[in-house]
DNA sequence: CGATCCGTTGAGGTGCGTCAACGGGAGTGG
DNA sequence: CCACTCCCGTTGACGCACCTCAACGGATCG
């Protein structure tokens, strides 16, 4: 079996050349800004430069569709700046938001020969992107590399599990008060702040992330507001002004 | 990074000797029954002799627990036959199964040091134990086996994220409808028959596993039964009678 | 300054949960 | 062999958490 086969891609078609984006450069790996937080920490000067001549740093809008469900899977991709969120469709349009991405965050990753979601910035960013023959052949050379894509598949895996349980288990305040400690996590692993959480997603992401409408997610957070658990704040930021209480209520105590 | 840091175990303590299965013994992985479906489909006569002398197989009864949340993650475990459920808990008891398992699934994977989830058998069921530390030191030594836990990895996220759409959005009859589609799908990849779809759950686990309570699960049932979708057999079977009326109830069409 | 989008709030409906009862099968013990 | 218990699945009655539908205000934009 060859490492092609570990990504996907039966068929090895022509690169194609045009971009999506906006903008478009070849990218300098060893400048990365967030090279300490992606997939390419790992890396060697050496293997950075490998790295460097196949990703193509592309700029979005805000909005923008980076790839949809279904679409061949031909490229991985790295959050560079700005934030993501990955999602899935059922025919008659109800969306089930699977994640969001940030700066640092992988994504693209897709064993069928399709991408089993659709991919959208939600507000302008920059992705680095891999075409997927040559980041398969990269992995195939760079044991860490390999290793490190697993640690991260697994880490996506545990997330995914959590997730699972707020959605089928949690009341509609359970789910907002863990999603609001969440963020609060993920930005103080990314080395911001724990205490303001920034929401660069609209109430309707927000629901379709929790498995909610948008008017329960708004009433919730009223609530929240007005028991005094959190203060919204300038620019679509929450103040947590009661962390050990937000806690108990994540999980029902 | 040493590939220890792959699959956890910070701290390398002493191997436990005793086991919590009923029966033990060495395992004889050249001749294992699900050789062909497991992990270890990709090694070649060497290495299934090197995997033998780590693995163990161990005998369990119905509903016995194989490890539970928090549980220091000292193995990785691979279904030889039975099956066995995944689920996480919250503080007052809520449940919410992350997953089922048959012959040839593997389990344990964790990156942390504890266990995400307990895992319990649904009935009497042989597995095979890896030792977290040897199985680590056999995957440093065995790119395809690396890559093959890659690739059950991201398998699992995709399925993963089927269910968190299914979760999120889909109705009672939807989650029914699709549940026994995904049974009958993962049948044929076992080399079974679609049809008859056997079911070794009970109504509560289909309930924590489609975020449901047992009265709803048994409702629905019915009414697809009565609607002549699918019919009840002997020995806990569902015969799917119209595959494309349950196809079509499994997205809302 | 109209149009559009987003967030909020209210009023009312409903899908599913909760509580309760019942029947059948399996295990147990007399 | 029968009684007894326990567990599981089913069904009914009812309630509620959340959804649906609707209206409104503020922000942004052409």
């Amino acid at each position: 079996m060859s490492p092609f086969d570990s990504i996907g891609c039966g068929e090895a078609g022509t690169e194609p050349g045009a971009e999506t984006g906006t903008g478009t450069g070849a990218a300098s790996c060893s400048a990365c800004a967030v090279r300490s937080l992606a997939l390419c920490a790992v890396l060697d000067a050496v293997d950075i430069k490998r790295l460097g001549e196949i990703a193509q740093s592309d700029r979005y809008e805000a909005g923008q569709t980076i790839f949809s469900e279904g679409d061949p899977a031909d490229a991985l991709f790295n959050v560079v700046a700005g934030a993501v969120k990955l999602y899935k469709l059922l025919p008659d349009g109800r969306r089930q938001i699977i994640g969001f991405l940030a700066s640092g965050d992988f994504l693209g990753l897709a064993l069928a020969e399709t991408y089993a979601f659709t991919a959208e910035t939600l507000t302008g960013s920059t992705l680095c992107r891999f075409p997927r023959r040559r980041l398969e052949a990269l992995l195939h050379d760079v044991p860490r590399l390999q290793h490190q894509l697993f640690v991260v598949t697994a880490t996506e895996l545990a997330a995914a599990q959590d997730q699972m349980l707020l959605l089928g288990r949690k009341t509609a305040r359970e789910k907002i008060c863990s999603f609001l400690l969440a963020l609060s996590h993920r930005a103080v692993q990314r080395g911001h702040k724990a205490n303001p959480v920034f929401l660069p997603m609209s109430r309707a992401d927000i629901a379709d992330y929790l498995g909610l409408t948008t008017e329960t997610v708004s009433r919730t957070v009223t609530q929240l507001k007005t028991t005094g658990v959190i203060s919204l704040q300038e620019g679509n930021r929450i103040l947590i002004a009661d962390l050990d209480e937000l806690c108990d209520l994540a999980e029902g105590t």
